[in-house]
DNA sequence: TTGAGGCTTTCAACA
DNA sequence: AAAGCCTCAA
C-alpha cells in the first residue's frame, strides 16, 4: 500500500486499527482518504475480510462516494465492505434480525407524507380537527422524542410533553405508533429506534452482529443523533473497534437532533480513544479558505482552529450581485460557459448550491437553453412524483396488504368508482369484523360490492401472483406489468397531454431503474426492491444521453453537498431571509447553524467560488427586496471580487420591460414579468397569449387564451414559460 | 353516490 | 404542483 499519499497525521489515522479513535477531520483535511485507505489497510494488511467492515455515512450521495473509492483502491472485494446510510444500514438488521423483537421480514418505510397521512386519520379517530392542529408540528415533535431515543425501553410521552399542546398528544403519538404496527410499517425514525431496541434487548442477535462486523467506522460523527450514537455504541461494545471522523464546524444537522455532545460522550465511554486531528487542507486554495474561515469565526460556540491551506494561492473568491433571480441564473450560466472556454473546465466541475430546493428551477431553465446537461441531487424527488408514488403504492399494497395508507391511494386510481362511500363502508366493516381490509373485500365478505371493487381484487390477488415468481419473473416486467393491469398507463394515455406525457416518461424512468436493480442485485424481491427505494432520494440522472451522463453540472442544496468537492462552486441566494433562512434567523444558535452550512458550502470548492445574491426574489409567498446575506459582509473586501449582473434576456425568462441596468430595479406595474399580449406555454394547456394582467404583487392574476379557451391563473403558482 | 371542476392552501434542510 | 375541500351535475 503507498502511504506517500499521506501526510502524518493521516497516516496515524490509517495504521491506528485496534481500540477506539476518534478523528478531527477539518473540511477538506482527507476525510474520506482516511477512511479508504484505512478500509484498505485492513483487508490488505490485517487480513481484515471486507464483509466485517461497517462504516455509515450521513447522505446516500456520500455514501455511495466513499463505496466507489473503496472499490478505486481495494478493487472488487471493496463491494463487499459493508458501506451505507445510518438507516440503510438499519433496515438491514432489521430484515435479517428483527424477527425477534417482531419485526417483520418485510414493513413499509413511510416517509414525511405517508407519516402526515397516518397522523390526520389518528387525529380523526380521536374527533381533532386536522384543519386546526398543524399535522407537520405533531410529526415533528414525534420525530424529535423518537431523534433523542427517550422512549426507548418503554417510558411515557407525557414526561417529555411540553405543556402547550391543546390536546392529548401522548395518546396521539401512543395511537400513531400502534396504527403503524397495524400497517405492517415504520417511519424513518421507527428504523433507527428498532435497530437500538433490538441491539439493546436481543442478545442473540446483538452478539450475531457484534461479531459479523469487527471494525466500524462513522463519518460525520457531529451529525449523529442520540439513536445513531446508540447504534454505533453497542454495536462496537464488543470489538471497541470503532473510528469516529467529525468537525463541529460542518455540523449542520441539529434540527434533526444531531447532537455535539455525542463527541463528549466519545471520550466517555472510551477514555483511552487516540484523538488525531487533521488541519491540513487539500482541497482548496488559500483564498478560499479565508474567506471560509473568515466567515465561520463569528461563530461564538466554536472550538477555536485554523485550516492550513497545502494548495496556496489561486484567485479571488467573487460576489456577484445580481438583479434578481433570473440574472443570477444568467450570471452563473454564462460563468460556467466563460470558464469552460478559457479554462478548459468541464460541465462536471461545476457545481451550483442553493439553500433551499424550490430555488433550482431557475437554474434549471436556463442551462436548459444553454443545452448544458445538468443533474438536480435531490430535491422534488423522482419517488415523490405523484405517478411514481401511485405506482410504488401499487407495488408496496401487492407486498404488504395491510398497508392501508397505500391502499387508499390506489382503490380509485385509476377511477373505478369507489368514493367516499364506499370506502367508509369497506373501513367500517373492517373494524367491525376485526378483519384487515384486504381480506374483507378479497374474500368477498363486503356486502353490495360495487362492481369496481371487483376489478381491483383482480388486479391485486393475480399481482400478488406473479410477485411470487419473482426474481424467476424479471422485476422490471413486474413492474411495467402492474403499470398496465392496473389501468394507470390507459389512463394517462387518455389524457394525452403535455404533462400526461412527462408521467409516461417517468413510468418508464421507473421500469428502468427496476431494470438497473435487477441487474445489480440478482436476486432480489419485490420486497427488497421497495425497501431500497424508499431510502433513495437522490434523484436519478435526469440526463438520458449517454455522453452526458457522467460530465453534468451538479445542482443541490448545500446539505446535500456535505462530504463533496468541486472544482468550481456556486452559492447561490445569498440573501438575508434566504440564506440564512428566514426561519433560522430569530436565535443564535440558528443563525450559527446557517453559518456553518454557509461553511460547508464554501470549503467544497477547490479552485473557484462565485457568490451570488439576487437584489429581487420572487418566490411563493410574493416578491421581496432582498439585502445580500450578512455572511458575505463577513469576508473581507481585499479577498473578494465584486461584480454586477443584470438579466436582459428578454426572449427569455426576464423581468420584461425593464433594461436591468441599475441594481434595485422594481417591476414599475404590477410585478407581473409578463406583459398582455406576450406568448407562453403552459404544461397542461399548451401554448397561449396574455389577455389581462390584475391585481399585484404576490396576487397577480393572469388571463390567457388557450386555443382550448381563456383560463385565469394565480402568477406565482403558474408554471409559464414564456415563448419567443 | 360519484367525480369533475373550482377554489384555497401549502412550500427549509435529509433519511 | 399537489392536495384538500366544496359544490353541482348526472
Amino acid at each position: 500500500m503507498d502511504f506517500n499519499k499521506l501526510n502524518e497525521n493521516q497516516k496515524k489515522a490509517v495504521l491506528a486499527t485496534d481500540g477506539p479513535l476518534l478523528v478531527f477531520a477539518g473540511a477538506g483535511s482527507g476525510k474520506t482518504r482516511v477512511i479508504t485507505y484505512r478500509t484498505a489497510y485492513l483487508i490488505g494488511e490485517k487480513k481484515v475480510p471486507p464483509f466485517s467492515i461497517f462504516a455509515v455515512t450521513f447522505t446516500n450521495k456520500a455514501a455511495g462516494e466513499m463505496k466507489k473509492r473503496v472499490i478505486d483502491l481495494v478493487g472488487p472485494e471493496g463491494n463487499s465492505v459493508f458501506i451505507k446510510t445510518f438507516h440503510a444500514a438499519s433496515v438491514y438488521m432489521l430484515r435479517n434480525f428483527g424477527q425477534g423483537i417482531g419485526i417483520p421480514r418485510y414493513f413499509s418505510i413511510y416517509d414525511d407524507t405517508d407519516q402526515q397521512t397516518v397522523i390526520k386519520e389518528v387525529l380523526l379517530s380521536m374527533r381533532l380537527d386536522p384543519k386546526k392542529i398543524s399535522l407537520s408540528m405533531i410529526a415533528s415533535k414525534i420525530s424529535e422524542i423518537k431523534d433523542r431515543a427517550e422512549l426507548i425501553d418503554g417510558g411515557d410521552p407525557a414526561r417529555l410533553l411540553p405543556d402547550y399542546f391543546s390536546f392529548n398528544f401522548p395518546e396521539v403519538y401512543r395511537e400513531y405508533h400502534s396504527r403503524m404496527a397495524s400497517l405492517n410499517a415504520l417511519d424513518f425514525n421507527d428504523l433507527l429506534i428498532k435497530a437500538v431496541q433490538l441491539l439493546k434487548t436481543d442478545s442473540r442477535a446483538r452478539e450475531t452482529m457484534q461479531r459479523m462486523w469487527s471494525h466500524f467506522m462513522i463519518d460525520e460523527y457531529q451529525d449523529t443523533n442520540h439513536a445513531q450514537y446508540l447504534i454505533a455504541k453497542l454495536l462496537a461494545e464488543r470489538s471497541r473497534n470503532i473510528c469516529v471522523v467529525g468537525d463541529d464546524d460542518q455540523s449542520i444537522y441539529s434540527w434533526r437532533g444531531a447532537d455535539i455532545k455525542n463527541i463528549l460522550d466519545f471520550e466517555r465511554d472510551y477514555p483511552d480513544a487516540g484523538v488525531i486531528t487533521l488541519e491540513e487542507n487539500y482541497r482548496s486554495t488559500e483564498p478560499i479558505l479565508t474567506a471560509a474561515s473568515s466567515v465561520i469565526k463569528n461563530n461564538g460556540k466554536r472550538k477555536p482552529k485554523e485550516l492550513r491551506s497545502v494548495k496556496g494561492d489561486g484567485e479571488p473568491v467573487v460576489w456577484c450581485r445580481a438583479n434578481n433571480e433570473y440574472g443570477e441564473a444568467e450570471y452563473v450560466v454564462n460563468t460556467i460557459t466563460g470558464l469552460k472556454r478559457s479554462d478548459g473546465f468541464k460541465n462536471r466541475d461545476f457545481s451550483v448550491f442553493y439553500r433551499t430546493n424550490a430555488q433550482s428551477r431557475v437554474f434549471e431553465d436556463h442551462l436548459r437553453k444553454e443545452n448544458l446537461p445538468y443533474r438536480v441531487v435531490g430535491g422534488l424527488k423522482f419517488y415523490d412524483r405523484k405517478e411514481i408514488k401511485d405506482i410504488i403504492a401499487y407495488l408496496r399494497f401487492i407486498a404488504n396488504p395491510l398497508d392501508i395508507v397505500s391502499f387508499l391511494r390506489i382503490i380509485n386510481v385509476p377511477a373505478r368508482g369507489i368514493g367516499r362511500t364506499t370506502l367508509d363502508r369497506i373501513r367500517a366493516a373492517a373494524a367491525e369484523k376485526n378483519m384487515p381490509e384486504w381480506l374483507l373485500i378479497s374474500e368477498g365478505s363486503l356486502d353490495k360490492p360495487p362492481k369496481g371493487i371487483d376489478e381491483f381484487v383482480k388486479v391485486i390477488s393475480r399481482s400478488m401472483e406473479i410477485s411470487r415468481k419473482i426474481p424467476e419473473i424479471k422485476l422490471s416486467a413486474f413492474v411495467n406489468d402492474v403499470i398496465n393491469e392496473s389501468g394507470y398507463r390507459a389512463m394517462l394515455e387518455g389524457e394525452n397531454t403535455t404533462e400526461s406525457e412527462s408521467r409516461l416518461e417517468n413510468l418508464e424512468e421507473l421500469v428502468n431503474g427496476a431494470y438497473d436493480y435487477e441487474n445489480s442485485n440478482r436476486d432480489a424481491t419485490l420486497e427488497q426492491f421497495l425497501q431500497d427505494i424508499s431510502l433513495l432520494t437522490t434523484e436519478e440522472n435526469p440526463e438520458t444521453d449517454p455522453e452526458n451522463r457522467d460530465n453534468c453540472v451538479t445542482l443541490m442544496t448545500v446539505h446535500n453537498a456535505k462530504g463533496l468537492e468541486f472544482p468550481v462552486v456556486f452559492l447561490t441566494g445569498m440573501e438575508e431571509d434566504t440564506f440564512p433562512h428566514r426561519l433560522s434567523v430569530d436565535t443564535e444558535e440558528g443563525i450559527e447553524e446557517e453559518r456553518r452550512l454557509c461553511y460547508v458550502g464554501i470549503t467544497r470548492a477547490m479552485e473557484r467560488v462565485y457568490l451570488v445574491s439576487a437584489d429581487i426574489r420572487r418566490s411563493y409567498a410574493g416578491v421581496f427586496y432582498k439585502q445580500p446575506s450578512r455572511f458575505i459582509s463577513e469576508i473581507p473586501e481585499n479577498i473578494m471580487e465584486s461584480v454586477f449582473h443584470a438579466s436582459n434576456d428578454f426572449s427569455g425568462n426576464g423581468f420584461s420591460g425593464q433594461d436591468g441596468s441599475r441594481s434595485g430595479d422594481a417591476p414599475r406595474d404590477t410585478g407581473s414579468m409578463f406583459s398582455v399580449k406576450e406568448r407562453v406555454m403552459h404544461p397542461k394547456y399548451g401554448p397561449g397569449r396574455i389577455e389581462r394582467i390584475e391585481g399585484e404583487g404576490d396576487n397577480i392574476k393572469l388571463t390567457i387564451a388557450f386555443t382550448s379557451g381563456k383560463k385565469t391563473f394565480l402568477e406565482k403558482y403558474t408554471p409559464l414559460e414564456k415563448m419567443p
